[in-house]
DNA sequence: CCCTGATTCGC
DNA sequence: GCGAATCAGG
């Protein structure tokens, strides 16, 4: 289907979905693009939506809003996940001795898999270092300035 | 954290 | 002209 970007028929229908109120996600998803060639296609037909999604620049609070550092947190979150892709992630180390809480001792690192309360919830399990509560793979983790748990494992 | 639309900028 | 990266806000 990606054969071409923008022909006629996907300028329609980007037309008619836009016409019709889909988000440019859904359009996106509709016409197959992602959702930044929907939004810059639109944008180069001018037809970007002045309604009211949202307006920017509103916040005329004075003091009750601390909208600020969210934007910078947002940043650094993707700085870091670039700064940091081959990293070393509890993905990466092969915890093949997967325990859950009440079967961690002192021999078993103590790193957590999963979210807490999910279903898959359990500890890494593979023997520490000495000294410490964690395996060899995770306590370089657990020592990384930037990177905290990020135990998403997918 | 997720999402949205809008703009910028390298290709 | 295109769209990923980025910005700005909910």
């Amino acid at each position: 289907m990606p054969d071409n970007t923008w022909t006629t028929e996907r300028i329609e229908l980007l037309k008619q979905h836009f016409a019709a109120g889909l988000s440019c996600r859904e359009i996106a998803n509709e016409i197959g693009v992602s959702r930044n060639a929907v939004i810059g296609k639109l944008s180069r037909l001018s037809l970007t939506r002045e309604k009211k999604p949202m307006c920017r620049r509103e916040n005329a609070k004075p003091g009750r809003s601390r909208s600020v550092p969210r934007l910078q947190y947002r940043i650094l979150r993707k700085l870091f996940a670039e700064a940091t892709p081959a990293e070393e992630s509890d993905d990466t180390i092969r915890s093949e001795q997967h325990c859950s809480l009440f079967e961690l001792s002192e021999e078993r690192c103590r790193w957590p898999i999963n979210h807490p309360g999910e279903e898959g919830f359990c500890f890494c399990g593979n023997p520490p270092l000495g000294g410490l509560p964690y395996c060899a793979g995770h306590s370089r983790l657990a020592y990384q300035p930037g990177s905290r748990q990020r135990a998403a494992r997918g």
